[in-house]
RNA sequence: CGCGGAGUGGAGCAGACCGGUAGCUCGUCGGGCUCAUAACCCGAAGGUCGUCAGUUCAAAUCUGGCCUCCGCAA
């Protein structure tokens, strides 16, 4: 099938990978523009982009769609069928109408639910035990469109946002390759979806991400788990930031943000405690709470939060 | 040229301002104690102090360049 493919991130990477291997005719891959990035603003292309190029494939970065420019590419390139992963652009109707077959999209979340920017990171924030990723049509509404494929996947207790996403762009890239096939087939079904039973899950922000010890253990945890690996849960410790990267439920209790061992780093929430893990203090790098303890050792009572 | 921090045995750190025998916590290996242990005791191995040059009788330490890693900010 003849396709255009619109994605950005990791997440989308592995939907091209599958439709190229499935051997897919892939006309053009449209990315956001190269982006200055980390120290000394470099210019740093998106994974998909470094993926088509790889492929030799066309890819096109425009920074508008809206501006007619992007039709015209697309009125030339004259895909079946327009496929949109993690693209970061709200498309046009124009645009939308434009190929025979319709636009398809790949989100991180089982619909109606967490529709938007950070749906999976949402699902483990709020504790889900459920996720998944649900392949639609595409409408004018953000992720309202009619469902065709939902593949859902249970979320580890410990699981965090980064290890989901990448659990959930492979299992996403099956069930875009199955939700082709239908459509090729004249198969796919239209589920509309129900939007009483939808929420948001907007882009995550540092102000989320600062830890509040006095909730109970298991919200610290989610918190923990959901910004992982970014914005990353912080609080203070010694005036310095101590961000917190990996943790568990631990048993004891105490006052809120109080170290309760020499040994092992448990902390005390409102109700219950948790063991940071993996750890990062300002200038350093992440490394195992272990291996940080042996070079600074935290007494018990130290407090952390201020 | 956005701002800043850091590279020291396998891991995490100290030592650097005031140059002169490289130290701490842990790990590893050997031995001992113990019903037993991630516990305890004794002993050992393991480092051209990121790299190149300079200053000096002498550089981990002072000076300059380079490489690598990271925090902030985007």
């Amino acid at each position: 099938m003849r396709i255009v493919f619109m994605g950005t991130p990791d997440f989308a990477v592995p939907c091209l990978e599958r439709l190229i291997e499935d051997g897919h005719e892939l006309a053009g891959v449209f990315t956001q523009p190269d982006k200055p990035k980390g120290r000394g603003y470099k210019l740093a292309p998106p994974p998909v982009k470094e993926l088509a190029l790889r492929h030799d494939l066309p890819v096109y970065q425009p920074a508008k769609m809206r501006d007619g420019q992007a039709l015209a590419v697309l009125q030339e390139l004259a895909p079946e069928l327009l496929v949109v992963v993690a693209y970061g652009k709200i498309l046009p109707k124009e645009i939308l109408d434009l190929p025979k077959l319709g636009c398809v999209n790949v989100h991180g979340s089982l619909l109606p639910k967490y529709r938007g920017a950070a749906p999976i990171q949402w699902s483990v924030l709020n504790g889900d035990e459920l996720a998944g990723v649900t392949t639609m049509y595409m409408a004018e509404g953000l992720d309202t469109g009619d469902m065709i494929l939902p593949r859902s996947t249970t979320i580890g207790k410990d699981e965090t946002s980064g290890e989901l996403y990448e659990r959930l762009a492979v299992i996403g890239a099956q069930a875009l390759s199955e939700t082709v096939t239908l459509i090729a087939q004249g198969k796919a079904p239209r589920i509309p979806q129900d939007d009483a039973l939808s929420c948001y899950a907007p882009m995550l922000d540092k102000a989320l991400a600062k830890i509040d010890f006095t909730k109970p253990a298991q919200q610290v945890h989610n918190l923990i788990r959901g910004m992982s690996p970014w914005p990353v849960a912080h609080t203070v410790m010694d005036g310095k930031m101590l961000k917190i990267h990996k943790a568990r439920l631990a048993s004891g209790g105490g006052e809120a943000g109080v170290v309760l061992d020499d040994e092992k780093w448990i902390v005390a929430c409102g109700e219950g405690a948790i063991e940071l893990l993996e750890i990062q203090t300002e200038g350093n790098r992440r490394m195992a709470a272990a291996d940080y303890l042996r070079g600074h050792p935290v007494a018990k009572g130290t407090k952390l939060g201020d």
